[in-house]
DNA sequence: CGCATTTGACCGGCGC
DNA sequence: GCGCCGGTCAAATGCG
């Protein structure tokens, strides 16, 4: 009956072939050479770790069990056995636990005075034999670590001269890579297969090669941390979602700046003919299955494994909206509703339906611990053109992703090598406070957090950052924001106040636009979009989909759930 | 009537 | 193997 409506109940064939799934492989691939430079980095980084680990453990001993704390022997002894016992077991089970066994017995006993000083002293022989363990041992963490920051500089060296390279190079004309495909890479894209979080190495092997995501968002950072007249089309966010695929099959693009260019460079620059970009008319649909099989379909088979790690990588953008719904210019359409765990509010899910066959998808939640943060968090790319008013937060979004997907690699025990999360500083020097990378999440995630919103303050570099910001409560495209400095029943009148979707709806793109501590790659991005085409469009009337509204406090309609739901009727 | 939303059911992954 | 949980499906429902 409604299989119209829906997107996506097709064969899987058709699914797969969807363009986005391309992009993503694509853009995977990009991710996997960052990722290999990284990987040796993160490997670094975890011995770094387990060695800083153990001297932490080790640290107390070299201290208060010292020799200069003889009159204290008993009771660092007694530590000793503790915190040493893991590491110099052998050594010591005929040496300071016997003698820790034997002093306890001679003063309760009242033995023999000398026996006890003879254990004294080979307590004070093992200490000092500890001592100097430690001592070598520290040594050797400090050679490591040395090390290990002399080849992390020399990696983050390489990944800047390498993006720097490139565009003294010169990157191809905009979109002209677009029927350009290198067999090469298209060989190569193809012949690793690694997952996302893989160590593979590639781009130590082909560091020009890898003109991926990091590359690009190297290039961004560069342009976020020195000059303020990068901030156009060379600082551009490399994007993480490829809006115009589409428009290769001659579909009418509407025009694109050199960010989506960029796009298509990297889209193209890595596909292939069997990865053009599928048409709009084609059998579109939804994958019918669950989406991160990716169900192996024409097309290279490596292309699945690939894309389904990619379609995992996440971004979140959390902003403090008094509305139910962040527009972000896209038409979405719910297709379904849970509650989550750990939350009252439910979390609505829904997908693209700007075109048929686009693999994007959102999630919609407020925040548990404060119902007026919604947490939209966007997953896979667009297989088609945006309208301008979906450019900035797609843009946006996009950065994150790439950011996280070249700068961040997420550990073996969960979390985030420090090596990565160096690079990430080095990309977005300045958000530390805005964007966070999670590796606990499910997949790999990104998290653009908007809901610390400050008063801009008077910017050293106003060209940087997207013009004529307004103050305080952040608002962009007419649309209201959650002003904590209002009371909360002006709040609800504020959002009920306007025309329809406008009133439910606010931009993320102009929260993120409009706060000050966004990395300035970012906003650069949203500053062509914004200052160009999304004005005025309002951002909330662009998205053509009703929206209903989340429960935005607990006495709203949320407690929906499919097992214990409560219908509000 | 067509479309979007709602919502119970279903499925697969994951931890125990 | 089982249950939990996230995610999705798809029939039912609502709305213009």
């Amino acid at each position: 009956m409604m299989e119209s409506s829906y997107l996506g109940k097709r064969k899987p064939v058709e699914a797969a072939a969807a363009a986005g799934f391309q992009a993503v492989v694509l853009r995977c691939d990009a991710a996997e050479e960052n990722a290999g430079a990284r990987g040796a980095v993160s490997v670094r980084d975890f011995f770094k770790k387990a060695e800083e680990r153990k001297e932490e453990e080790e640290a107390p001993d070299a201290g208060g069990g010292g020799g200069a704390q003889d009159d204290r022997l008993s009771i660092d002894k007694d530590d000793l056995t503790i915190n040493m016992g893991l590491h110099v077991v052998g050594r010591r089970k005929s040496g300071s636990e016997e003698s820790i066994v034997s002093d306890g017995v001679s003063s309760e006993a009242g033995g023999d005075h000398r026996e006890t000083k003879a254990e004294l002293k080979r307590a004070k022989s093992e200490l000092e034999r500890l001592n100097e363990e430690n001592k070598q041992l520290k040594n050797m963490l400090g050679r490591v670590t040395t090390n290990y920051n002399s080849l992390q500089a020399q990696v983050v060296t390489l990944m800047q001269q390498r993006s720097s390279h490139r565009v003294l190079a010169g990157a191809p004309p905009p979109g002209h890579e677009q029927l350009g495909v290198d067999p090469a890479e298209k060989s190569d894209q193809h012949q690793l297969p690694r997952q996302f979080i893989g160590f593979g190495g590639t781009a130590a092997d082909e560091p020009m090669r890898s003109v991926g995501l990091a590359d690009a968002v190297l290039r961004a950072g560069d342009c976020s941390a020195s000059s303020p007249s990068h901030t156009d089309a060379a600082c551009m966010p490399p994007p993480a979602m490829d809006y115009c695929t589409a428009g290769g099959k001659g579909k009418d693009v509407m025009p694109l700046p050199a960010f989506d260019h960029h796009s298509h460079h990297r889209v193209h620059e890595m596909g292939s003919s069997s990865e053009d970009p599928p048409p709009l008319h084609m059998p579109q649909g939804w994958l019918p299955g669950k989406v991160p099989k990716f169900l192996p379909a024409k097309g290279p088979e490596p292309v699945v494994p690939e894309a389904a790690t990619m379609r995992k990588a996440r971004v979140s953008v959390r902003a403090r909206s008094e509305a139910a719904m962040i527009s972000d210019g896209c038409q979405w359409r719910k297709y379904g509703q849970k509650m989550a765990k750990g939350n009252p509010c439910p979390r609505a899910y829904y997908r693209c339906t700007m075109a048929a066959g686009c693999p994007v998808r959102k999630q919609v939640q407020r925040c548990a611990e404060d119902t007026t943060v919604v947490i939209t968090t966007y997953e896979g790319n667009h297989n088609h053109p945006l309208p301008p008013a979906a450019m900035p937060m797609a843009s946006t979004t996009a950065a994150a992703a790439s950011m996280l997907l070249s700068g961040s690699m997420p550990s073996a025990d969960g979390s985030l090598m420090a090596g990565s999360n160096f690079l990430a500083r080095a990309v977005l020097p300045c958000s530390s406070n805005v964007a966070t990378i999670s590796a606990s999440a499910p997949f790999p995630t990104v998290t653009l957090d908007l809901t610390q919103q400050q008063p801009p303050p008077p910017s050293p570099e106003p060209s940087q950052l997207p013009a004529a910001r307004p103050a305080q409560p952040p608002q962009l495209f007419g649309q209201k924001l959650y002003d904590p400095s209002r009371p909360p029943a002006v709040q609800a009148a504020a959002a009920d106040e306007g025309a329809g979707a406008a009133a439910d709806t606010v931009s993320a793109a102009a929260v993120i636009a409009s706060d000050p501590n966004f990395p300035a790659v970012l906003a650069a991005a949203i500053k062509s979009y914004i200052g160009g085409s999304s004005s005025g469009s309002g951002a909330g009337g662009s998205s053509g989909t009703t929206v209903p509204p989340l429960p935005a406090s607990s006495g709203g309609d949320s407690g929906r759930d499919d097992k214990t739901r409560e219908q509000d009727s």
